[in-house]
RNA sequence: UGGGCUAUCGCCAAGCGGUAAGGCACAGGACUUUGACUCCUGCAUUCGUUGGUUCGAAUCCAACUAGCCCAGCCA
C-alpha cells in the first residue's frame, strides 16, 4: 500500500515555513461566520480547509460566531450554523466562541488606541465622511475632528459607550492615513454605535466594533495563528495588521486570502436565494435545488462527498468556477459502494408473463450491491404481472437499442430471460401491455448459461409494488444561458429543474426505509427519502444525481 | 486615470531554473445480471502576449494584455 503522494496547497507551504521559522509552535485555525444567514457550499469550503488544517497539523480548530453586527443577525442562524458545521464533521470541541464575548477587550483596545493617540472620534456625517475619504484615484483629506486632545476623546468615546449620542451621531475612528493608496487605511471608522438589543450582549452595548478592528482582535485573543479568510479580504490585511500591532498583541496572528468556490450553473448569491425562496420559485432555504448546506443535506448528499468535493477542488488564488459535474461525480463515488442498489420503476408500463402460472409467486435472492457483499441480500418477489420502464420497451426500435422489443429476448435483473411476445395498445396508439414468456431454465443464480442476451431491464412484482412519489431535481440554471442575465441581472432560471412523478413504484423491499435514508436506483440513479415530505403512508423520493449514461432513447 | 490580487488543457489544479503531475469532463476500446461501475487507451512540443537573461525559462527580469477585488457607520 504506497502512500498517496498529494503536494500540499500554498497555505500549508506558508504554515510549514512559518512552523520552520518558529514563528508559531502549533497550529490553531478557525470558521467565523456572521449569522446572518444560512451556510452554502462555499462556507464548506472554508470550513473542511480550518477544520483540516488544524487536524494535519494537531492543532486546535474554533468555531467563532463573527456577531458584531445586531442589526443583521439572529440566534436562529447560530442554531443552524451550528448544525450545518456539525454534520459536516468539523469538531470545534468546546471551542465555540462568540466575537461579543470579547466586547470588553474590544472596548479597552480601543481605549489604548485612542491614549496612544491612534484613535480619536469624529462628528462626520456618513455622507460627510464619504466626500473627506476621496476616490480610488484621489487622496482624501483629514476630518476637521482628527486633532482632538487624547482627553476630549476618551471622553466622547465614553459617552458614546454611555449613551449619549444617536446612531450616526459619531464613531470613533482609527488614524492611519487619509493619503494611502489602500481605502482601508484611510483612517477607518473602528467604532459606530448602534442602539439595537444583540442577541448574545443585550442592551449592554449600544457601540460596537468594526470588521476590521473586531477580526484581528478576535483571532489575537484566542491566540489563533493563521486566519484563513477569502481574497477581498486581501486588501484589508494591511489594517489588520495595524490593529494587532497597535494593541500590542503577541504573538500575532497570521492571515492568508484564498480564492472563493463557486460552482457552475448554480445560484450562491445571497440575494438571489433570498429572493427565489421569498418569491416562492423554491421551496424555502433548504429546497434540493440549492446548494445550501440544509439544501444539500436533505438531497440526500453526504458529507463525505463534500468533503471529497472541496479536496478535489483544491485551494488557490486564483478566481475560479469549478464545474458542477464534479460535485456529481463525488456523490455517486460515495454512494457507490455504501447504499444498496434498488429497482424502482419511475414512468411504468404493464409486463405480463403469459406463461407464468396465474395467482402463483415466488421469492428470489437478490445482492443489495453486487460490488459490497457486505450489504447482504434480499428477497424479491416475482410473479406473472410486473411493471417495466416505459422506455425499456419500443415497438419499433431503433439501431442498438438492445431492450425489450416484439421477437427480442432481454433479462429481468435478478430473475429470468422474458421473449417480448405482443403488446396491447390503447385508442391512441400508446403501448399499455406488454406481453412476454419466461423461460424457467433461466433463473438467476442457477448459473446458466446456454445462451446469451444483450439487455437487462429492471422492474418491480405489480402486486407487492408499493406506489411512491419521485422528484426529479435538474439544475435551477439555465446550463446554456449562465446564471445571470447580463443585461437586467435576473436569474436565467431552467424550467425544468423539478420534475414530480406520482405513480412510480418501488420494490416493498422500502417498507422500512426511513427518512434520509439513500439508494441507487437502477438505471435512474442515486435518490434519497425527504426528510420533510415523506411518510410511511406516502413514500417521496428525491433525485440526488442521476446515473451517466451512453445510450440516449431518440426523441420521437 | 490609484492600490491589491490573479493568469498552466473545456473545468479545477500541481509545478518554485533542468526540459508540462493528477482529477473532472470528453472520445475510443474491453468487460458486464445496471448501456452504470471497473479496466485499458487517447486528450497542453506548450504554460495570457511580446521581448530579455541563461547551456537551459511555465519558473528569473521588463513591458504589455485580460479578469477579479476595494471609495459601508456590512462582514
Amino acid at each position: 500500500m504506497g502512500e498517496e503522494v498529494v503536494s500540499k496547497n500554498f497555505i500549508e507551504q506558508e504554515i510549514d515555513k512559518d512552523l520552520a521559522e518558529g514563528v508559531y509552535q502549533e497550529v490553531c485555525t478557525r470558521f467565523p461566520p456572521e449569522p446572518n444567514g444560512y451556510l452554502h457550499i462555499g462556507h464548506a469550503k472554508s470550513i473542511l480547509l480550518n477544520y483540516g488544517l488544524a487536524q494535519k497539523y494537531h492543532g486546535t480548530f474554533h468555531l467563532r460566531f463573527d456577531d458584531t453586527n445586531p442589526t443583521k443577525e439572529d440566534m436562529e442562524f447560530v442554531e443552524s450554523i451550528k448544525e450545518d458545521v456539525q454534520w459536516l464533521g468539523a469538531d470545534w470541541k468546546d471551542h465555540l466562541y462568540f466575537a461579543s464575548d470579547y466586547f470588553d477587550i474590544m472596548y479597552e483596545c480601543a481605549v489604548k488606541l485612542i491614549k496612544n493617540g491612534k484613535a480619536f472620534v469624529c462628528d462626520l456625517s456618513a455622507e460627510e465622511m464619504r466626500e473627506y475619504r476621496g476616490t480610488l484615484t484621489e487622496p482624501g483629506k483629514n476630518s476637521p475632528y482628527r486633532d482632538r486632545s487624547v482627553e476630549e476623546n476618551l471622553r466622547l468615546f465614553e459617552e458614546m459607550k454611555d449613551g449619549k449620542y444617536q446612531d450616526g451621531e459619531k464613531v470613533l475612528r482609527a488614524k492611519i492615513d487619509m493619503a494611502s493608496p489602500n481605502i482601508n487605511m484611510r483612517d477607518p471608522v473602528i467604532y459606530r454605535v448602534a442602539h439595537m438589543t444583540h442577541h448574545n450582549t443585550g442592551d449592554k452595548w449600544c457601540i460596537y466594533p468594526m470588521y476590521d478592528f473586531a477580526h484581528p482582535i478576535e483571532d489575537a485573543v484566542e491566540k489563533i495563528t493563521h486566519s484563513i479568510c477569502t481574497l477581498e479580504f486581501e486588501d484589508h490585511r494591511p489594517l489588520y495588521d495595524w490593529v494587532v500591532r497597535e494593541c500590542e498583541f503577541d504573538p500575532a496572528p497570521r492571515q492568508i486570502e484564498f480564492s472563493k468556490l463557486y460552482l457552475t450553473n448554480v445560484v450562491t448569491g445571497k440575494r438571489y436565494i433570498k429572493k427565489l425562496v421569498m418569491d416562492g420559485i423554491v421551496d424555502g432555504w433548504d429546497d434540493p435545488r440549492l446548494v445550501s448546506i440544509a439544501a444539500l443535506r436533505r438531497r440526500g448528499f453526504t458529507p463525505e462527498s463534500i468533503k471529497m468535493f472541496v479536496e478535489l477542488c483544491g485551494v488557490s488564488k486564483s478566481q475560479s468556477s469549478v464545474d458542477y459535474a464534479m460535485l456529481e461525480y463525488c456523490i455517486r463515488e460515495d454512494l457507490k459502494l455504501k447504499r444498496p442498489r434498488m429497482m424502482a420503476v419511475l414512468d411504468p408500463i404493464k409486463l405480463v408473463i403469459d406463461n407464468y402460472p396465474e395467482g402463483e409467486m415466488e421469492y428470489l435472492d437478490a445482492d443489495n450491491n453486487l460490488e459490497n457483499p457486505e450489504l447482504g441480500t434480499r428477497k424479491l418477489p416475482f410473479g406473472r404481472e410486473l411493471y417495466i420502464e416505459r422506455e425499456d420497451f419500443m415497438i419499433e426500435p431503433p439501431k442498438k437499442y438492445f431492450r425489450l422489443f416484439p421477437g427480442n429476448e432481454v433479462r429481468l435483473m435478478n430473475a429470468y430471460f422474458v421473449r417480448c411476445e405482443s403488446y396491447e395498445t390503447d385508442e391512441n396508439g400508446n403501448v399499455t401491455v406488454v406481453h412476454a414468456t419466461y423461460d424457467p431454465e433461466t433463473k438467476c443464480g442457477t448459473g446458466f448459461t446456454g445462451r446469451k442476451v444483450k439487455g437487462t431491464i429492471h422492474w418491480v412484482e405489480a402486486s407487492h409494488a408499493k406506489q411512491a412519489e419521485v422528484r426529479l431535481y435538474e439544475n435551477l440554471v439555465d446550463e446554456e444561458k449562465g446564471v445571470y442575465n447580463k443585461e437586467d441581472g435576473s436569474l436565467n432560471l431552467n424550467p425544468n429543474s423539478l420534475e414530480v412523478r406520482k405513480n412510480c413504484y418501488v420494490e416493498d423491499s422500502f417498507a422500512d426505509a426511513k427518512a434520509a435514508d439513500s439508494f441507487q436506483f437502477v438505471r435512474n440513479g442515486y435518490f434519497c427519502i425527504d426528510s420533510r415530505d415523506s411518510s410511511p403512508e406516502h413514500l417521496v423520493f428525491n433525485r440526488i444525481v442521476s446515473l451517466k449514461s451512453s445510450f440516449k432513447l431518440p426523441k420521437s
